[in-house]
DNA sequence: ATGGTAGTGCTACTA
């Protein structure tokens, strides 16, 4: 089973891409972020002709989230959650469904602005809060996969120039904090199951060249629990549709699990 | 220190 997660800046402009790295890449279940689409806008025909079906949870202009799977190889969608247990808020940020036996939670971390602005205490409560649904999640489903838009940077290898970056927003020691809590339920940053290294990054500013430079940092994470562990064979970032006319800011990044 | 680009939607706001 081949999982995706993509943050694609606008599910209408990128729908093309969508479906073209979908039919290359063949991911079984694909997690998006930043749709910014009305659920009544949603493409569900477009990707059901492309072999999808889908869950999303989505407003306009900002935010939104949605789940695919293959309707060739997956079963149905069960237990979708579109909010988090006791949190009232309009921002659709999460969305956790269930295929087979793979509890899947889709986030889309709010990216909190800068360090000391309204939107970073925001952004630290809400992670909070996650935190919390995580906890009761995991001890219902032990193959749990928690991927998205993390909007945290996890160490320094984790970005092109940790000197510049400091301790700003996307690095601060409290967004690493809060990172580090879920984790340490028993969730595994997947990609590092596999490569050590720095200069891996799944985002890139539009401005001044930043992907050519490649500078980036790696806030697109695939975490799964302790059982899914053994099961992971391959951990990528797949930096093609960046190069593509018209691209989203971030880039796939895919994991290969046995099961 | 600022601003550079992109998406939405038409004016700033978010990232």
């Amino acid at each position: 089973m081949k999982i995706a997660s993509w943050n694609v800046n606008s599910l209408k402009v990128r729908l093309p891409q969508l479906i073209q790295w979908a039919a290359e890449a063949q991911p079984d279940i694909i997690a998006l972020q930043e749709t910014k689409l009305e659920d009544a806008k949603f493409p569900v025909d477009e990707l059901a002709a492309a072999g999808y079906r889908a869950v999303y949870s989505g407003q306009k202009t900002y935010n939104g989230v949605a789940i695919l799977t293959r309707d060739a190889t997956q079963p149905e969608f069960k237990d979708v959650v579109t909010d988090i247990p006791g949190l009232d808020d309009p921002q659709r940020r999460i969305l956790a469904a269930t295929i087979g036996d793979v509890r899947v939670v889709d986030l889309y971390v709010v990216n909190g602005k800068a360090v000391g602005d309204e939107k970073y205490a925001y952004k630290l409560d809400w992670l909070t809060k996650v935190h919390a649904f995580l906890a009761q999640e995991i001890a219902r489903h032990p193959n749990l996969v928690v991927l998205g838009d993390f909007n945290i940077a996890p160490d320094d290898r984790d970005v092109y120039d940790p000197v510049a970056w400091g301790e700003e927003v996307l690095c601060s020691p409290a967004e690493r904090a809060a990172l580090k809590s879920i984790t340490e339920l028993g969730l595994h940053d997947s990609f590092r199951l596999f490569e050590q290294g720095g200069e891996h990054y799944s985002w890139w500013d539009y401005r001044q060249a930043a992907f050519r430079r490649n500078m980036g940092v790696r806030i697109d994470l695939i975490l799964i629990g302790d059982a899914l562990k053994s099961a992971a064979k391959t951990a990528a970032i797949d930096r093609t549709p960046r190069r593509w006319e018209r691209p989203s800011d971030h880039t796939p990044v895919t994991l290969d699990l046995e099961i």
